[in-house]
DNA sequence: CCATATCGGGG
DNA sequence: GTGTACGATATGG
């Protein structure tokens, strides 16, 4: 029989004695399938030393263990052709030992390709990508899984690139009992857990009644009974996807350890096996089998990162910026108060736990048309490619391409080829030194995809690298202190720089359509995810665990940019402009006297000089900047500044206020200053305020709760060796009886008194005074001092109250 | 300066 | 899973 399906998930198992392939998807007729596929071998290739003693080598490969085949195979390495040969396996487990005793055997040079995990190496081979329409022919199994149709392939193909479009979707979110805010899986009962459907579907389950209930909630009489109906409704519902808001890192983990205390089995897995949290160091990740867990705030805080506004990634900030909603309702923290003593009021966290999963569907079904995207040009399983770093993404990229051009991939580097490769340092970017000030009609210029079109353009990669005198050199840089310059020939056919020359035509191409049909989001999503990956190539070549790295390649890359940036800020000056700022790509002018006509004039004198593919492109005028310097000195910082836009919004890069072990106190102060400075342009309002701050500061009048610094036990406190405040609290607690351990926020407010700060922070509850000088040097101080220096304002003004006596400065 | 610790997301 | 992989930044010594 024939069936059309669309492939969602892929992995090995064990059956009838040998690996073999296992595919989850759903058909075109809807029906879930599961196909088993033994046709395919795992094989690896082993390079000869000397290219006469092949036929030799490839018999002695013959005749060890666990090899069905080995043959002799024209293949490209860096794009010089050998002979290889081929080793098929007779299981995908005697592949590591089998590799081992080929590259013991004193006529092998290497292996190549033998860490391809099996399932990857057969969806690059029988050109499938999940998610596409593919059609499989076969007979009808008999097995005991959770799905409408098994079947054992003889052949499978990809029929069809459309991918599939409306997955089934369930997207879940638990909350737990938290008197101390982050709640311990081993003490704190998950109290709540929402479902939302992509058919409208709205469940809410707890184990404690309420009156007024809602109709979509339903009570159990206990946490127990409640995980098994959490099963029951999945299993039920029958996704494809379920989607979660960092359910690998916090939902999951919970469940499966609350579920592991009731001796509940977790399987809902599509063959019954239990869902299970895989910990790698420190980074849990929750796999499912055939139904398909994504965490999408893993895929957004990385992937997506690049093409989003928000500083934040929790769900709140995520869902104001790409639905233009946020959360609503009920306040979390309350929700243990709640549970224990007003339970009239469970209504509200019903509708807080279910909104929670709406916004969470909602979120998913804005970006899965870029997700897509990146699983098509990636061609791996969507679990892993959303939870994959740039490199993997490159990587498995690159793999693909391989496999089509014939080139033979190296094995991932082992851990003393990485080191040795960690310790080289190359020159970076070339950033310029701003001078600190507040600028007006700011032009900002920016090479379009900088790094890839060096690379494609000058054509940087290891398959091009030559030795001194052969090629082009690259302009000369510096690798670990010495002074180096690379060679690279271009007229050698080059694996990587045709690829990423693909990838921007194509972009080109993406572009040229979505100017004709501009809200395609699933012409965004690929434009995104072609940009993401063309501009993530530089970092590969020099990211120490690539296949392909090439520090040569980097380095001469980085040494063209600073090239090309220097050359356009010199002509820029030469052409009557001011420059005030330069940072790898991109290069800022104030207009002054010109006009952006002028600006647009110069754009195209760069335009007409620059080489292949490269570009210079107008980004926009900024009515007015903000460049900080270092200290209070002259110098500017680098990457630190602030743009207002023409909407009225400000564009902030590398203060660092934004993370949470700062005071509210200097978070505020420092925004709404950069506000006062940028949108209302008033100097002695700015000044105004800060002094306002401090007095308020320095009489003792601020807020405690404005003070209070916020830190989290990371590990168990016996194991800390170094006692900073926190951990000084939390010892405190302890020996009071106050349960605390990793996990536990530990929030302080730094008194007044003597002795180091550990002595003196203490619980916000306890704190009576707080230190005025800590607070002004450690909080308030570095937030505005500077942004005030550029205004002319020592720390000796804002803090003494004098009036603005170095002014002249500025 | 280097080594170690923390944050992020979640409640 | 044909494994062994966060990335950036702050603080302590």
């Amino acid at each position: 029989m024939k069936v059309q399906f669309y492939p969602t998930d892929v992995d090995t198992i064990e059956y009838q004695g040998e690996q073999a392939i296992r595919i989850f998807g759903r058909t075109i007729d809807n029906k879930r399938i599961c196909i088993l596929d033994q046709t395919f071998k795992p094989y690896f290739w082993a390079i000869p030393k000397h290219a006469h003693k092949i036929t030799q080598v490839k018999w002695d490969i013959s005749d060890m263990n666990g090899v069905k085949e080995a043959q002799t195979v024209k293949k490209k390495i860096l794009r010089q052709e050998i002979e290889a040969i081929k080793v098929t396996a007779l299981d995908s487990k005697d592949v590591p030992t089998l590799r081992s005793e080929v590259k013991r055997h004193g006529s092998i040079k290497e292996v190549r390709e033998s860490d391809v995990p099996f399932y990857r190496r057969y969806l690059i081979d029988k050109g499938i990508h999940t998610l596409n329409l593919c059609e499989v022919e076969g007979e009808e199994l008999e097995l005991n899984l959770d799905v409408e149709l098994v079947m054992q392939a003889k052949t499978i193909k990809e029929v069809d690139d459309k991918p599939l479009d409306k997955p089934r979707t369930l997207s879940i979110d638990i909350e737990t009992y938290n008197p101390q805010k982050i709640p311990r899986e081993d003490k704190d009962p998950i109290v709540m857990i929402a479902f939302a459907g992509d058919d409208g579907f709205k469940k809410v389950i707890t184990w404690k009644d309420f009156p007024k209930k809602p109709d979509y909630v339903e009570v159990l009489n206990s946490e127990e009974q409640m995980l098994e109906r959490f099963k029951q409704v999945i299993q039920e519902y029958a996704p494809d996807y379920l989607v979660t808001y960092f359910g690998d890192g916090f939902d999951f983990p919970y469940i499966s350890k609350r579920a592991k205390l009731h001796k509940v089995s977790l399987d809902i897995n599509w063959d019954y096996t239990p869902l299970k949290v895989n910990v790698r160091h420190d980074i849990p990740t929750a796999k499912t089998k055939g139904l398909v867990h994504i965490d999408i705030f893993k895929f957004i805080s990385r992937t997506m990162a690049g093409g989003l506004d928000t500083e934040r990634y929790d769900l709140n900030s995520v869902a104001q910026e790409l639905l233009g909603e946020g959360k609503t309702g009920a306040k979390v923290e309350e929700l243990a108060n709640v549970w224990d003593n007003q339970p009239e009021r469970l209504k509200e966290f019903a509708e807080y736990n279910l909104q929670d999963t709406e916004i969470t569907l909602k979120i998913f079904q804005k970006v899965l048309p870029g997700l897509n995207e990146f699983v098509r040009l990636v061609g791996q399983p969507i679990y892993e490619v959303c939870r994959m770093s740039y490199g993997q993404i490159v990587e498995w990229y690159l793999m693909r391409k391989a496999f089509l051009k014939d080139e033979l991939a190296p094995d991932r580097p082992k851990s003393a080829e990485i080191t040795g490769r960690l310790d080289q340092k190359f020159e970076g970017a070339f950033v310029f030194e701003p001078v600190p000030g507040i600028y007006e009609n700011i032009a900002v210029f920016d090479f379009k995809s900088l790094y890839p079109t060096i690379i494609a353009t000058h054509k940087l990669d290891s398959s091009t690298l030559s030795e001194k005198g052969v090629g082009t050199p690259a302009p000369e840089t510096e690798i670990s202190g010495k002074k180096v310059k690379f060679y690279f020939d271009e007229k050698k056919e080059a694996f990587i720089p045709e690829e990423i020359k693909e990838l921007i035509e194509v972009k080109g191409r993406v572009s040229d359509q979505l100017k004709k049909d501009p809200e395609n989001a699933t012409l965004k999503g690929r434009r995104y995810a072609l940009k993401v990956l063309a501009n993530s190539v530089y970092g590969y070549l020099s990211f120490s665990g690539s296949k392909w790295y090439c520090i040569e390649a980097g380095a001469s890359t980085a040494a063209y940019a600073r090239q090309y940036i220097k050359n356009a800020m010199k002509e820029a000056e030469e052409q009557k402009f001011k420059v005030i700022y330069g940072d790898t790509d991109s290069l800022l002018i104030v207009l002054e006297n010109k006009t952006k006509e002028d600006a647009i004039k110069f754009q195209k004198s760069i335009n007409k000089n620059l080489p292949g593919l490269m570009e210079l492109e107008l980004e926009g005028i900024f009515p007015r900047g903000i460049f900080v310097g270092i200290k209070s000195g002259e110098k500017g910082a680098k990457k630190k500044y602030a743009l207002l836009k023409d909407n009225g919004k400000i564009k902030i890069t590398g203060f660092e206020t934004i993370r949470g072990d700062w005071s509210i106190l200097a978070k505020e102060t420092q925004n709404e200053l950069l506000n006062i400075i940028l949108k209302e342009n008033d100097k002695e309002k700015a000044i105004k305020y800060v002094k306002e701050i401090i007095q308020e500061v320095k009489t003792g009048k601020m807020p405690l709760e404005k003070m209070i610094i916020s830190r989290q036990l990371r590990k168990d406190l016996s194991d800390y060796e170094a006692v900073g405040p926190h951990v000084a609290i939390a010892k405190k607690m302890q020996e009071k009886g106050i349960p605390v351990g990793p996990g536990t926020i530990i929030q302080f407010v730094v008194n007044e008194g003597n002795g180091i700060i550990r002595e003196r922070a203490k619980l916000p509850e306890e704190s009576t005074k707080y230190d005025v000088d800590y607070y002004l040097k450690n909080q308030v101080l570095p937030a505005v001092d500077p942004i005030m220096s550029v205004l002319g304002y020592t720390k000796k003004d804002l803090i003494e109250g004098n009036s603005q006596s170095t002014l002249g400065d500025y």
